[in-house]
DNA sequence: TTCTGTGGCCGTGGGG
DNA sequence: CCCCACGGCCACGGCT
């Protein structure tokens, strides 16, 4: 309870400037800051640099500019640094800019405001998570079903659960006709199951929980996509305002990517669903198979399409039922919760991102996060993102195979599995890998380079950007896991897992980020060089393996499953 | 209120 | 005429 942390950034407008917000508890108490002189800015590259200087003299809402040398990946250029007044302005003046004549491109356009803001200052968001004493609680929905899917148009919440970190678990649902004479011969806690009179009131109780309990980060299992659009659409037909943000504001569903994500002001929405999904490789993600896989245990289940037949039965026995399950698909929620946000909270502080956003990136997202954190501080320029059209090309682009050794017939005992996918970072470092030393000039004429299997060389006289930062994770990574050895209180022992274990999912994304469409460091011939050197590294194991008696009875990219064979067999 | 997914399939059209 | 590069379109998976 003694440490601040930082859960949530955004801007407002005041006299036509942009102030920054700032949502810290501090010490068990919310507070906000606020900035009010960060200017949003981004970088022009020019043709003349006098000339477009005076082009730009020309433009409207352009506060001032700046000169500056950075490095765009292997060449010094010059640029402008542009300074506006609000973020707003960004969009219309960056199109002004790059269709200026002296203007050849324009960089770091297309970087929020806030994220700037938070890489510019310095600001980690979630530090010290741990120890802020933060309020956790996840909720649920079970809405009425008779035509099959159900429509918040059409078809009423049921009951919404609630459960938290401090032990409450509620399950919110109201009396009806076929109800009402149930409740009392049903023997349940009043404390857990509370009748109101009506939806509406259901859903005022919900959000009065959410504010009386002072939660700081709201979870759900899909909330982002059912849940919460769910009970905003409901609210909306009784007037209601879901008015859970800490300055008093509306829930807010945003698009990101072909679905939703949901966001409430301040008190962060984690949604389980997207982070179960990229943490584990199940064959489903029902909140069902997703709590058994993690903890090998089965919930109490219903099928979801009877859910009406439950709440109209007029049995005590099938409504009880339906009370039970509700509520343990919010226990289940929040135990998930636990288990999987103190990584969460961990991969977000890695890459300085507000746990809204590090709770849904990707792994390329968080790799290039932290590349852009790094360049700022080394003066290297951003690239843009790829169009569509390039990524579509850079996808459709072959890559020379990786290594693969057909499966051998059989059913095989003592079975070794070698993970190389751990291997890339250290052939990225050591081979200095990075798209701003491949083929360098400088190397040309000089024998003393790296040189792939592929045939692309990598410069020794300069240290890529890449392997630089790659290098410092893993030597982090190393330095955490030292503490870990020597530590011997368990939460502490826990907490430098979780460390290592972000910087170690991290790290192991970065050769992926290369051969990543999107990727704006993207390199095919660094992605090719890198798995060319692997296979290389994979076939001397192999080798080696081999003169002990193993055999490779299945290979790929990324691991190679070895058996040993006994003597004579 | 600067940022928006990804991969596969299929039809089209231009170049060899 | 064939091939392939390109762009448009669709589905994906979870909640009830």
């Amino acid at each position: 309870m003694n440490a601040k942390t930082l859960l949530d950034a955004d801007y407002i407008t005041r006299n036509e400037r942009a102030v920054i917000r700032l949502f810290y508890k501090d010490k068990g108490i919310r507070t906000v800051k606020e900035i009010d002189d960060f200017e949003p800015y981004f970088y022009a590259v020019p043709d003349d640099i006098d000339e477009l200087e005076n082009e730009i003299k020309n433009l409207n809402k352009i506060l001032g500019t700046e000169r500056l040398e950075m490095t765009d990946l292997n060449k010094k250029v010059a640029v402008l640094k542009l300074i506006l007044n609000h973020p707003k302005d960004v969009p219309e003046v960056r199109e002004q800019v790059k269709n200026l004549e002296n203007c050849k491109e324009i960089r770091e356009a297309d970087i929020p405001f806030t994220r700037r803001y938070i890489i510019d200052s310095g600001l980690v968001p979630m530090e010290d998570a741990e120890d802020a004493g933060l309020n956790v609680c996840a909720f649920d929905i079970e809405s009425y079903n008779p035509h099959g899917d159900c429509r918040a148009d059409r078809d009423p919440i049921l009951m919404i659960s609630y459960a938290d970190s401090k032990g409450m678990e509620k399950v919110i649902t109201y009396r009806t006709e076929s109800n009402k004479n149930l409740i009392k011969d049903m023997n349940l806690d009043p404390g857990v199951f509370e009748f109101l009179n009506n939806e509406k009131e259901v859903i005022q109780r919900f959000i009065a929980l959410i504010r009386e309990r002072e939660i700081d980060i709201i979870t759900s299992y899909n909330g982002d996509n059912f849940d919460f659009p769910y009970i905003r659409d409901r609210s909306g037909k009784y007037g209601i305002k879901l008015d859970l943000g800490i300055d008093g504001s509306e829930i807010r569903s945003e698009r990101r990517g072909m679905n939703l994500g949901v966001k409430v002001k301040g008190r962060p929405h984690v949604d389980m669903f997207p982070v179960c999904r990229q943490a584990f490789n199940f064959p489903r993600y029902t909140l069902e198979d997703v709590y058994e896989g993690i903890f090998g245990e089965t919930k109490p289940d219903i099928e979801a399409r009877n859910i009406h037949e439950y709440w109209d039965s007029g049995d005590a026995k099938k409504f009880k039922k339906l009370l039970i399950y509700s509520l343990s698909d919010v226990t289940a929620t929040l135990r998930i919760a636990e288990t999987m946000l103190p990584l969460q909270y961990e991969l977000s502080r890695t890459v300085r991102e507000t746990i809204y956003e590090g709770s849904r990136m990707s792994s390329g997202q968080r790799v290039e996060q932290l590349l852009v954190e790094n360049a700022r501080e080394k003066k290297i320029l951003v690239p843009n993102r790829p169009s569509d059209s390039v990524a579509k090309a850079r996808s459709r682009t072959s890559y020379v195979g990786g290594f693969v050794v057909t499966p051998k017939k059989g059913i095989h005992d003592n079975i070794v599995l070698f993970d190389f996918r751990s291997l890339y970072p250290s052939v990225i470092i050591s081979h200095n890998i990075d798209p701003s030393t491949v083929n360098c000039e400088c190397c040309r004429e000089d024998k003393e380079k790296y040189i792939a299997p592929t045939g692309q060389w990598f410069c020794k006289k300069n240290r890529g950007f890449i392997p630089e930062i790659l290098n410092k994770l893993i030597a982090k990574r190393v330095a955490i896991k030292k503490k870990l050895k020597a530590e011997t209180d368990e939460d502490m022992k826990k907490l430098f897992d979780v460390q290592q274990q972000a910087v170690k999912l991290i790290a192991n994304s970065f050769y992926g980020y290369l051969a990543f469409a999107r990727a704006r460091w993207y390199s095919k011939d660094c992605a090719e060089a890198t798995t060319a050197w692997g296979r290389k590294y994979i076939h001397k194991a192999v080798d080696e393996a081999e003169k002990f008696g193993f055999e490779v009875v299945y290979g790929d990219t990324d691991s190679v499953f070895v058996v040993l064979r006994e003597e004579g067999e």
